[in-house]
DNA sequence: GTCTATAAGGAGATAGAC
DNA sequence: GTCTATCTCCTTATAGAC
């Protein structure tokens, strides 16, 4: 039955996508998978053969639900979608402090295995960094657009780790106001007229 | 003999620095680590009962290892040391980004499996925290010398994730280049006249 | 201190019945 | 489509000779 067999696959995906978030994806087993969706570890290898297979239907699926997103964060105006952006680590705030952002801490796990899918992973990495700097162009910065983009998403990563790592909710909603009004600044401020190279 | 046995297991915990730095703790296996020192796995245990005990002794080392850099740092003025901070990610470049930050990559591998080591791991950064906080306070800054630390220190987390991710070097430079611009205006300007909580 | 041999368990992956 | 049974490989860890 088709119909059943996209149901069983999808909820392998998205099973796996939150152990592999929560566990990393070595640590998480095929056992692990295979009790969250409850069935059997052959049924398994009905839907694919490898595990790696499942990783990179893994990162397909973070893809494409995060291109749903920035097109949902498009009915804001660009200073709006930035600040959307900066948000995430406070909107997915306890999911962050627990596990990490989702995209940082599985590209460094594949680099340190060197595993084929490691540069579809930094692909949501750049899929972030492109959309950005659409964002800063827009706000006629198109000249360091990508710079600005890079400066928000490494700010970003930082304070998802040091979340992930002491637990500091004040850090956290600190940070984000701080770049908040930095990027107020940003905006506004001829190129000429800055206090550092981002400011 | 004590001496050829303090020797071998200091190559043992060299070994495993480097190893568990480059592929991450579990994707490093006794074996590979018994290759690098040329012992056999048998000889590994007259040393370490369990893997874990090795990470333990690598994290001891890194701790050791740290407060020595900082130590050696404390021959330039307050200014002079967190400028060598930042600079950790260009001095540092290349390992960085073939390998991520050793501090960042291991606090998330060992968060992810839960490991009882990574409080041990998160003490790394807190050293490099509270070292930070205090160049700071001689600097004049008591007030806000925690939130300056996190800060410098989320960023340059932030920049060696991209810097892992993406390979580019100049986005590390540009990224170094504005965060001692910036501690330069943090320094001299007084508490009142900012362009954001942090500038 | 160092070795070889081996145990015990878990992983990914396969075969074939139903 | 789903299952059980099994295979193979690799891991950590142990036992005991030298």
């Amino acid at each position: 039955m088709v119909d059943k067999s996209v149901a069983t696959r999808a909820q392998i995906v998205t099973a796996a996508d939150r152990l592999f978030y929560q566990h990393g994806f070595e640590h998480t087993s095929f056992t692990a998978i295979a009790e969250a969706v409850r069935i059997s570890r052959g049924n398994f290898y009905y839907y694919f053969k490898t595990k790696d297979e499942i990783l990179a239907a893994v990162i397909e699926e973070r893809l494409a639900a995060t291109r749903e997103m920035l097109r949902r964060w498009e009915a804001s105006d660009p200073a709006g979608r930035i600040r959307s952006f900066i948000r995430i680590v406070v909107t997915n705030g306890p999911d962050i402090q627990r596990y990490g952002c989702p995209v940082g801490t599985l590209t460094t796990e594949l680099a340190k295995v060197e595993h084929p899918s490691r540069p579809a992973a930094v692909a949501l990495f750049t899929l972030f960094r492109e959309w950005l700097a659409e964002q800063f162009t827009a706000l006629g910065r198109g000249a360091d657009a990508d710079a600005l983009a890079l400066h928000v998403l490494a700010l970003s990563q930082g304070i998802a780790t040091l979340s992930h790592a002491f637990g500091d909710d004040d850090f956290v909603r600190r940070e984000v106001a701080s770049l908040e009004t930095w990027l107020a600044t940003v905006i506004d401020r001829p190129e000429g007229n800055r206090c550092s190279s981002f400011c």
